[in-house]
DNA sequence: AACATTTGCAACCGCGTGCTG
DNA sequence: ACAGCACGCGGTTGCAAATGT
């Protein structure tokens, strides 16, 4: 996307940057960070010579600069193990995001929005139909989501944690485990959070 | 080729929560 | 106990790119 706002630091009555990011602020906010951490956003903006609001920075940081992201190209199993998620957790992107190395709530987001929901919708109509052999593991656990007790329209609808009434080892309970097997889900929600913010605390 | 529509995603906004003085 | 601030989250918007007509 070209920027449209990137004049506005000029504007005498100091209106905050809005829009894309251009290359030379993602610059000047990657090496603030670098040098002082991803604290204190209001504070890193300002240092920064960033004409930006702190929570744009944080975002911008999170969502691109932060090291280890992952960009696109979600796999079948990572698509899958979201599938999985949100039928446990229902909009609580951030939650499935720390489930998913690399990945931000923003983009497990986005993903839902444009790719699963519609899928899952497409699930609903005609379950039957859509179910072969060569399926892919999402394929079944989209459907398995579509026509399970609990909608997942249902469960994006409040922000509160769907009640947890089906049993956990059904909905885990499909052809492949792979890397996903129970032990880890049961485990899920105990495990701490991102490393590298952890790192981050501690400078 | 030109225009209209849809899609995908980066970014913003408002609100709730936790921390600090 | 309270107010103010900073942070984090989820919902929503805006727009470029892709696709359809």
């Amino acid at each position: 996307m070209a920027p449209k706002n990137s004049e506005a630091s000029t504007n005498s009555k100091m209106v905050m940057n809005k829009g894309a990011w251009t290359g030379e602020e993602d610059r000047k906010l990657a090496e603030y960070i670098e040098v002082h951490g991803p604290k204190r956003w209001k504070t890193v903006a300002m240092k920064a010579g960033l004409n930006r609001c702190g929570k744009s920075c944080r975002l911008r940081w999170l969502n691109y600069l932060r090291p280890n992201i992952k960009r696109g190209n979600i796999s079948d199993e990572e698509e899958d193990l979201i599938l999985r998620l949100h039928k446990l957790l229902g909009n609580r992107w951030s939650l499935i995001a720390g489930r998913l190395p690399g990945r931000t709530d923003n983009e497990i987001k986005n993903y839902w929005n444009s790719h699963l929901s519609k899928k899952i919708n497409k699930k609903e109509k005609k379950p039957a139909e859509c179910s072969t052999p060569q399926d892919s593991i999402t394929e079944k656990t989209c459907e398995a989501v579509a026509t399970g007790q609990e909608t997942v329209e249902e469960s994006s609808k409040g922000a509160a944690i769907p009640e947890l009434s089906f049993d956990v080892n059904e909905l885990f309970d499909l052809s492949t485990q792979g890397t996903y097997d129970l032990e880890w889900v049961n485990k899920f929600l105990e495990l701490d959070e991102d490393p590298w913010l952890a790192v981050a605390e501690d400078r």
